[in-house]
DNA sequence: TCATTGATGGTCT
DNA sequence: GACCATCAATGAG
C-alpha cells in the first residue's frame, strides 16, 4: 500500500477551473480491500455552477443533483444512458454546485481495463452509484499529490457531448494532458 | 479511419 | 415520453 495522504478539503474550495488545472497529473487512489488502484488524472472537464447550462446544477437542486450543492471534496457519482457512471468531484463552498468530470486516467497501479472515457474511469476502479456522495478526505477513496509530477503542458478544448447548452457548449472547460495517450479524444 | 447505431434505465417534463 | 457529461460493435470506403 502507498501512502500518500488525501487532497485536504480547501484545496477543492477554491474556484473550479483552478481545480480543474491543478488536478491533472493528480494520483486517483481507489482501496478496495487489499487492492489499491491507482490511475494518474490526465482528462478533466469543469462544470460551474447553474449557471453552467451545460451542468447538471442548472436544472436546479434535485435528488440527483443534491450533492453537488453539498460541500466541497466529495465524490458525485451518477448514471448515464443507462449503464455507465460517471465520477465528479465537488468544489468550491456548500451552495456554489460546481464539479469536475473525471474523463481519463493513465494506468498506474492496478486499473481494471482502460480508463480513457469517464464510464470506463469508474469501470476500471469498480465504483457505481453506490459511492455517491463519498467523503474523498477517506482513505479508500481519494486524490493524493504524487511523489514526482512531470511538467505538463496543458490543452483547453470545449466539453464532450453538451451541445444542447447553447453559448455554455463552446466554452473551454475540457482540459487535457498535451500527447498523453489516455486521453479519450483528440 | 470514420460514421452510425443499439444497449439500457434514471431523471425530468 | 424525451433526453442523456457513453461505449462497443458494425459496416462502408
Amino acid at each position: 500500500m502507498s501512502s500518500f495522504h488525501p487532497l485536504p478539503r480547501p484545496f477543492y474550495d477554491r474556484d473550479p477551473v483552478t481545480v480543474t488545472r491543478e488536478l491533472l497529473g493528480m494520483h486517483l487512489v481507489r482501496r478496495e480491500g487489499t487492492i489499491e488502484r491507482i490511475g494518474r488524472i490526465v482528462e478533466v472537464e469543469a462544470y460551474l455552477g447553474p449557471h453552467d447550462k451545460a451542468a447538471h446544477s442548472a436544472r436546479g437542486r434535485t435528488k440527483r443533483t443534491e450533492v453537488m450543492f453539498g460541500p466541497p471534496g466529495h465524490a458525485y457519482i451518477y448514471l448515464i444512458y443507462g449503464m455507465h457512471c460517471c465520477l465528479n468531484v465537488v468544489t468550491e463552498a456548500e451552495g456554489h454546485a460546481s464539479a469536475i468530470l473525471i474523463r481519463a486516467l493513465e494506468p498506474v497501479k492496478n486499473l481494471d481495463g482502460r480508463a480513457s472515457g469517464p464510464g470506463l474511469v469508474c469501470r476500471s476502479l469498480h465504483l457505481d452509484r453506490s459511492w455517491n456522495g463519498h467523503d474523498l478526505l477517506s482513505d479508500d477513496l481519494f486524490i493524493a499529490e504524487p511523489d514526482a509530477r512531470d511538467a505538463i503542458r496543458i490543452i483547453r478544448r470545449p466539453r464532450i457531448g453538451v451541445d444542447y447548452a447553447g453559448s455554455w457548449a463552446k466554452r473551454l472547460l475540457r482540459f487535457y494532458i498535451a500527447r498523453n495517450e489516455w486521453v479519450s479524444r483528440k
